[in-house]
RNA sequence: GGAGAGGUGGCAGAGUGGUCGAAUGUACCUGACUCGAAAUCAGGCGUAGCGUUUACGCUACCGUGGGUUCGAAUCCCACCCUCUCCGCCA
């Protein structure tokens, strides 16, 4: 969420950051809500001060044992107008509210200008791209002889499911804790473990909600509403109950600073989770339906901090160095792209993507998104830190993955195989793999 | 699933219809005392919004949402959450 203030001073400075991603603001509906907003709420907080006064005067009368049927007959006529400011006031507040919630995050200065992800900036190639000296084969051709299985994923939930057996299994394992332990152990991370699940109130916080509801996997609770209405004693009363699946750990992760004001010097914050992550993929249909590169289900080793504002682009350049040790250290070649105004997601504010070689592909593929929010989640969460000065501020938030782990085993499989179907296992991951060197059919 | 207790400021904790935005303690800040610190004393110390934007004034907020009332932290209803005991369970 944007500042209000700053939209109510600078609207079309606002808007025209924003047209740079291609969002239109609705800058009339803005100034008018505005208008209406700042006329009803003086004119509320001018009835309720009389309502107070009145009241104020009734009880000292009242003490003193003088009659007061004089005050209470004036006080009497302020009541409808003032139920019915308060109840216009609300109105406008909520649709304000609502709006300023579909409202994308402004793109920081050094952001390129561009309209997809033809437009993105190549930062820097880092590794040798292998060369082979036969067929190359793909993930799927490689893993159905090693233990990946598409049919029986389908069969026992659908399509964009995948199974994993034997040595994939714990290759795929070895993957996490790999990436786990060395950004506990070499770059200052602590280790969560999340729920998967999480209510509506924290996927509002980091901004999946109430734009992108689509896109999550929605858990209703039985015996509970819809988030629509329920009537008792002829009043109408609004209920969420429902839980989603996490599309990432930065959901859970992040919103562990929902609503709290944290001390100055536990700043900056670092947190690593491997979770799972479940997206609907709606509106993707037909898009990266072969192979176990765009799933339903997906695990993932999220690097997740909460620094000061003044820090937060260092932060961010760090945090992408931890995402790309990963990748050094498994010897995938990949590179470095700054996402163009318009490919970038809703809540961040300047995005890194890193993409990994995949040779059957003969390309890069994303396998890890590493953004700073800036204020954005954290004016959405309120959460904040208490500054120098005493006073709580918000906080900047930044997430990144570090790695997608199916992306990783895909790009492993595919850039260590060999002629016979066999895959060598990277160096770093040996040690998890029981010393394992060869994954062969 | 059943029974009970409870949710108040950074923390602890009073407050059952009217000078309560909220006592008191503690933490924190300032000053005095001190060579300095501790102790002691005095003062200050919630968040957000609106209007003038310095001084100030007003409004809202005591888990959340409704209701009763001239007036609600306090009374009523619903919901959420926490704790204790019983049952079930990995």
């Amino acid at each position: 969420m944007l500042d209000i203030q700053t939209l109510r001073n600078d609207l079309d400075g606002v808007a025209a950051r924003l047209a740079t991603r291609g969002f239109v603001l609705d800058k009339e509906k803005f100034a008018q809500l505005e208008a209406e907003r700042k006329n009803i709420q003086s004119r509320t907080q001018e009835l309720q001060a009389r309502r107070n006064s009145s009241s104020k005067l009734i009880g000292q009368a009242k003490a003193k044992g003088e009659d007061v049927s004089a005050i209470m007959a004036q006080v009497a006529t302020l009541g409808d107008d003032l139920k019915q400011a308060e109840v216009q006031l609300g109105v406008v507040q909520n649709a304000l509210q609502a709006l300023l919630e579909m409202i994308p995050n402004s793109p920081h200065g050094s952001v390129p200008f561009g309209k997809s992800e033809a437009d993105n900036l190549e930062v820097r190639k880092v590794g040798n791209i292998p060369k082979f000296d036969f067929a190359v084969k793909d993930h799927v051709d490689l893993g159905e002889k090693l233990g990946l299985d598409f049919d029986t994923a389908t069969k026992i939930s659908g399509a964009r499911f995948s199974l994993l057996k034997g040595g994939l299994a714990r290759l795929h394992r070895a993957l996490a804790q790999f990436m786990l332990d060395t950004h506990t152990e070499q770059h200052g991370y602590t280790e969560t473990y999340v729920p998967y699940l999480v209510n509506a109130e924290s996927m509002r916080g980091t901004g999946q909600l109430p734009k992108f509801e689509e896109d999550l996997f929605k858990v209703p609770r039985q015996t509970i509403f819809d988030g629509g209405s329920t009537s008792f004693d002829g009043k109408t009363t609004t209920f969420n109950d429902n839980l989603y699946l996490i599309p990432t750990a930065e959901v859970p992760v992040t919103n562990m600073v929902r609503d709290e004001i944290v001390p100055l010097e536990d700043l900056p914050m670092k947190f690593v989770a491997h979770t799972p992550c479940f997206r609907s993929e709606a509106g993707s249909y037909g898009r990266d339906t072969r192979g176990m590169i765009r799933q339903h289900q997906f695990d993932k080793v999220e690097l997740v901090q909460m620094v000061h504002p003044d820090t937060s682009y260092a932060a961010l350049e760090q945090l992408l160095v931890h995402a790309e040790t990963i990748l050094q250290k498994l010897g995938l070649p990949y590179r470095v792209v700054k996402l163009c105004t318009g490919d970038m997601g809703f809540s961040s504010a300047l995005t890194y993507d890193i993409e990994v070689w995949l040779p059957a592909q003969n390309t890069y593929r994303e396998i890890s998104s590493c953004s700073n929010f800036e204020a954005f989640q954290a004016r959405r969460m309120q959460a904040r830190f208490r500054n120098a000065q005493g006073k709580p501020e918000l906080l900047h938030t930044l997430n990144g993955s570090g790695l997608a782990v199916g992306r990783t085993l895909v790009a492993v499989l595919e850039n260590y195989q060999q002629a016979d179907g066999s895959v060598v296992v990277p160096d770093v991951l040996r040690p998890y793999m029981g010393g394992k060197e060869i994954l062969a059919p």
